[in-house]
DNA sequence: TATTGTTATACTCTATAACTATA
DNA sequence: TATAGTTATAGAGTATAACAATA
């Protein structure tokens, strides 16, 4: 049998499966999912930014970040403005998008604690400093 | 706005996104996925599993677990034999599973290196651990 | 009664391709 | 010609609910 333990891919692969169960459970009532919030946080992160420019950060094309939009329009968390170029729309977070954000981000937050129980304080913040260091921040949408 | 960097939620998320991305490259050529890929590990690890026993290895429920072994078995991978219990199916892998899963590994591995180069040696063994503290290690499906 | 596999159906998230309107 | 948004369609991956066979 293939060594799994020291497959990095495969180890995230199971961390994240577990993150997104429990953040799942812990964005249910609001209606929303990880990627919705994930978008919410982007938009929250670059107001007024186009569809397209919150595909680019998300790594999703213009539909699907359409879409995206679209349910979070509906839930009244963002609303489409008219941008300087008439093609395109500004989507920026609604009051009420605010209010939920903060409310999913602390939902989320003990969702997180959970997970990370088992590490002391210096362990968290090496981890959060390594992923941050591999991670490519596609947080910036304009 | 929102201390983003500091959300561990949020920063796994976005790593996940970018080592899902490529390994959906490394993988296209084999006409499999993360998904399937994950199914088959855990299936070499456990030969003769149930389909209910890798379902609850990989978080998701029968139903699903079976379309998984569906598309499995399609590519030739894995196999469906009797069990004991003649209810269920025991599932293992083809002489074919075996092979393909070592090229996978390597086309995996290949794609890891490219997220991972910016760590040394003792940094990505640090992050390593780690996650495997953190990760409930689901791939026991008996 | 409980469990395994199965089928049917549906939802989320993604993709591609083609259309429109504007630049 | 290129770009922003849109629409239609499709596929992967998940879920629930109900069914048959077996324990």
């Amino acid at each position: 049998m293939r060594d799994l333990d020291n497959s990095f891919g495969f180890q995230l692969r199971m961390l994240h499966l577990e993150v997104d169960r429990r953040a799942r459970q812990a964005l249910d009532i609001f209606g929303m999912t990880p990627a919705r919030v994930t978008a919410l946080l982007v938009i929250a992160a670059n107001p007024g930014c186009t569809q397209t420019a919150l595909g680019d950060a998300l790594s999703i094309n213009r539909a699907s970040a359409m879409k995206m939009v679209n349910a979070l329009e509906t839930l009244g968390l963002v609303s489409r403005e008219t941008a300087a170029d008439p093609r395109a729309h500004a989507v920026t977070l609604t009051a009420a998008g605010h209010e939920a954000m903060d409310a999913m981000l602390e939902a989320l937050r003990k969702a997180d604690e959970a997970i990370l129980a088992p590490l002391g304080p210096e362990a968290r913040e090496d981890l959060l400093a390594t992923i941050r260091l591999l991670s490519v921040q596609p947080c910036k949408a304009d």
